[in-house]
DNA sequence: GATGTTTTGTGAGCGCGCTCACTTTTGTAT
DNA sequence: ATACAAAAGTGAGCGCGCTCACAAAACATC
């Protein structure tokens, strides 16, 4: 059980290592599962035993990228930045391990992290989300927000969020200066709504 | 060539209705192109004479229901509206005209509205997009901004505006409360991004 | 080893969106 | 009417993601 068990991790890695380089090289809709499950040595159909859909295969190294980048950013917070600071932290680091996936994130994203109403959920797509927003909670609790913000006040933030992905993924300025105003801004933005939360004109009391 | 011009434009509109009618009943993934082209008395093929992609097709819809929505606006819009009012007015019009497309909005806006980079463009898509900002770039001007915001700005509306249709076109809330609360949230922080722009922390030289 | 059971691999085949060589219809010119 | 050109309709067929009945391999028990 224990030789059957590495082949099998085995298999499932150098799928995820030819998947990489064909997408990378084609692109995702140009790729195709045959070309990639050849590529790793197996038959066409074995690959749908090891992940139930092309997607799902794509966002699962999008997803372990988005775990490293949480691991980076828990290692480089030093506890002395202010809020805004530390969600800029927080989303750069993420970006930077998705960066060797850059050139086929696109429709991948697009696909998986959406928040409009799907039929078939890819589920490594609403892990993602929900990780990403906990953590997100998370830091705001550091920071004095007690409770957790309201449905409005998230979801603005996945939109946004989901703006600055699909801006930086085309973004082909030197150092992604675009992107980073981006970041700042909508950052800055969402800062601003939860500080001021339900003070402005009465229509705070969103369910 | 008169009757035969009418023939055809019989049929464009018989394949329009009953796509809407499929669409609706089975929703946009599960209904097929065939069965379209069958309920309008048409081969398989033919269906791609009149429309290039079953995507094309669906914003076809989508996006006469948004210039609907926008004479609509025009209409409705007295003149004496601040800026965040006449741009509730602006979306909540495209959104009363977007009502009888709803059930099946979700995978034709996620395709055709998002900024994601794709290969395969949807015409009437990118259409859509930039006739919505431009008329919202209108509204600014009729408001005393004389120049066009920054990308930075437009994108950050953009999604938003996305994040909206997106929470909107899933809301079972009794009169759409929930989505009102959102529209009318992003709206305020757009209007107070645009007014206080570069004002903040000295990172307003975006190019 | 031989036997039975469970796990993993295989590839023919399905239904989809879409294409294209061909037929049929429509309109024009004689 | 007849011959011809242009436009529109047709459906067999392609490549795709994915399924599933079956084959092969891995393990457990004797």
């Amino acid at each position: 059980m224990r030789i059957s068990e590495q082949a099998k991790q085995e298999n499932r890695s150098r799928i995820l290592d030819k998947a990489a380089e064909i997408f990378n090289s084609k692109g995702f809709e140009d790729s195709t599962t045959r070309d990639i499950a050849l590529a790793a040595g197996l038959a066409a159909g074995t690959i749908f035993n090891y992940f139930p859909s092309k997607e799902t295969l794509a966002m699962t190294m999008v997803s372990e990228a988005l775990v490293q980048g949480r691991e980076d950013y828990l290692r480089r917070c030093t506890g002395g930045e202010d809020l805004a600071e530390e969600l800029f932290l927080f989303v750069a680091s993420g970006l930077r391990r998705l960066r060797p996936l850059r050139p086929f994130l696109g429709p991948v994203l697009e696909r998986s992290l959406s928040p409009f109403p799907r039929k078939t959920v890819c589920q490594e797509g609403e892990t993602a989300r929900q990780e990403h927003l906990a953590a997100v909670q998370a830091i705001l609790a550091r920071h004095g927000f007690a409770e957790a913000p309201d449905y409005v006040a998230m979801t603005m933030y996945w939109s946004l969020y989901l703006g600055i992905l699909a801006f930086w993924s085309n973004d082909t300025s030197p150092n992604q200066e675009a992107s980073q105003a981006l970041i700042d801004y909508s950052i800055r933005m969402f800062v601003h709504l939860i500080s001021g939360s339900g003070a402005d004109k009465g229509e705070a009391d969103a369910s």
